[in-house]
DNA sequence: GTAAGGAGGCCCGAGACGAT
DNA sequence: ATCGTCTCGGGCCTCCTTAC
């Protein structure tokens, strides 16, 4: 025995792991015996009685195929990297379950990774994953213009983005339809009887931001609403303190608004934040949309009227498309736009009328839905 | 003709070993 | 000391051979 040898033998017996070969000895058949009667596409090829004989002895040997050392031979790992920007967005524990819900019916394991918005870092742990022999990766973290994708597109591997899309469509991504959205917001503020509706804008970089902002100015000059009537102040990040910046702006640039669209809940979250350090009451004198309906919006006060998006939707969307593309590489780029739906909570009334008495206590003018 | 065994290749990092 | 080459290990798969 070479010294190589028992020192692998020494790893192996340390790492307790059963392999093929003691499988083959206790079912006194061959390794590949082994192989074909435990994989449903080969067991036809061997006998019944020489297939439950291989099956019985894995079973008293628990045996649990080393997905590694398969993917050595196969080039195939059966796992899927999935980047955040936030794990701590609750965005996306929605989107995350759909995708896991979904890759685990199709015997893939999930990677989550949570990436930040440095793209040195993002890059990085693709890098890792891809060291890790992922055989593909659904990206959650996409600006309009993403070295991450690039990175991905040149290491050749499969991906699918999702939340976010590129401005150039280069892989297939799983969006919601982000005009339609913010046209739903501005069409009930305008039925409350709103004229004079800011917006709270997304980062421009993301798609999100730059879609959404798009859509607020298409969807109040449906309404014949003027652009100095309906100005737009854009938050540095999806957070709350950058959504209370960017309010601070609005409500100090732009006097006599009465209502606020916000690209994403926790922007609205930092106007209500803004509201309250000023004294202004939502939605008596300032109503309030925001966009995502993430989890725990009902549970804010007020609760939050918003545009919901069907993120377990988009995790199980986008993990359908990774699956088909990592089995058919030549399949063309697909978008996929699930509609959104408007939420009424309690964060939208209708405007004040000027000189009237202020009311005594909040009441919300729609019962949430 | 069919079932099953045997050999070798796949992939790549770690470690051994020889050459310079 | 440094560099290059070879061997090994894991499980699976394919091709070829052997036994019946």
């Amino acid at each position: 025995m070479t010294e190589a040898k028992s020192m692998s033998e020494r790893r192996s017996q340390k790492a307790g792991a059963v392999t093929i070969k003691e499988v083959a000895a206790l079912a006194r058949v061959h390794s590949s015996t082994v192989s074909r009667a435990l994989n449903p596409q080969t067991r036809s090829k061997i006998t019944k009685e020489v297939a439950s004989r291989v099956i019985a002895a894995a079973n008293a040997l628990k045996y649990r195929p080393d997905r590694s050392a398969a993917s050595l031979r196969t080039g195939r790992s059966r796992l899927v990297g999935v980047l955040v920007p936030d794990i701590a967005n609750l965005v996306f524990a929605p989107i995350l379950s759909g995708i896991t819900e979904r890759l685990s019916a199709e015997g893939y394991a999930t990677l989550v990774a949570d990436a930040g918005n440095e793209l040195a870092s993002q890059i990085e742990l693709v890098d890792g994953l891809i060291a890790h022999r992922v055989d593909g990766l659904i990206l959650a973290t996409a600006s309009r213009d993403d070295a991450v994708v690039a990175r991905c597109l040149e290491r050749d591997i499969p991906i699918v983005l999702v939340n976010r899309a590129e401005a150039q469509s280069r892989v297939s991504a799983v969006v919601s339809d982000d005009g339609r959205g913010m046209q739903l917001a501005v069409d009930h503020l305008v039925g409350l009887g709103h004229r004079l509706i800011g917006h709270i804008g997304g980062p421009e970089g993301l798609s999100t931001g730059y879609l959404r902002r798009r859509g607020f100015e298409a969807a109040v000059a449906n309404h014949q609403i003027r652009p100095s009537q309906a100005p737009v102040e854009t938050a540095s990040a999806y957070t709350r303190e950058a959504g209370a910046e960017a309010a601070r702006r609005l409500l100090d640039r732009h006097k006599g608004l009465t209502a606020i669209v916000a690209a994403n809940d926790l922007l609205a979250l930092g106007a209500y934040d803004v509201l309250h350090e000023r004294g202004l009451r939502c939605p008596a004198d300032m109503s309030v949309v925001g966009h995502n309906d993430m989890p725990l919006m009902d549970l804010v006060s007020p609760a939050l009227t918003t545009v919901r998006i069907g993120h377990r939707d988009m995790g199980r969307e986008a993990a359908d498309l990774l699956v088909q593309r990592m089995l058919r590489g030549d399949l063309p780029t697909r978008n996929v736009m699930l509609a959104p739906k408007l939420i009424l909570r309690a964060s939208t009334a209708p405007p004040q009328v000027v000189g009237a008495p202020r009311p005594t206590r909040r009441k919300p003018a729609h019962k949430p839905a």
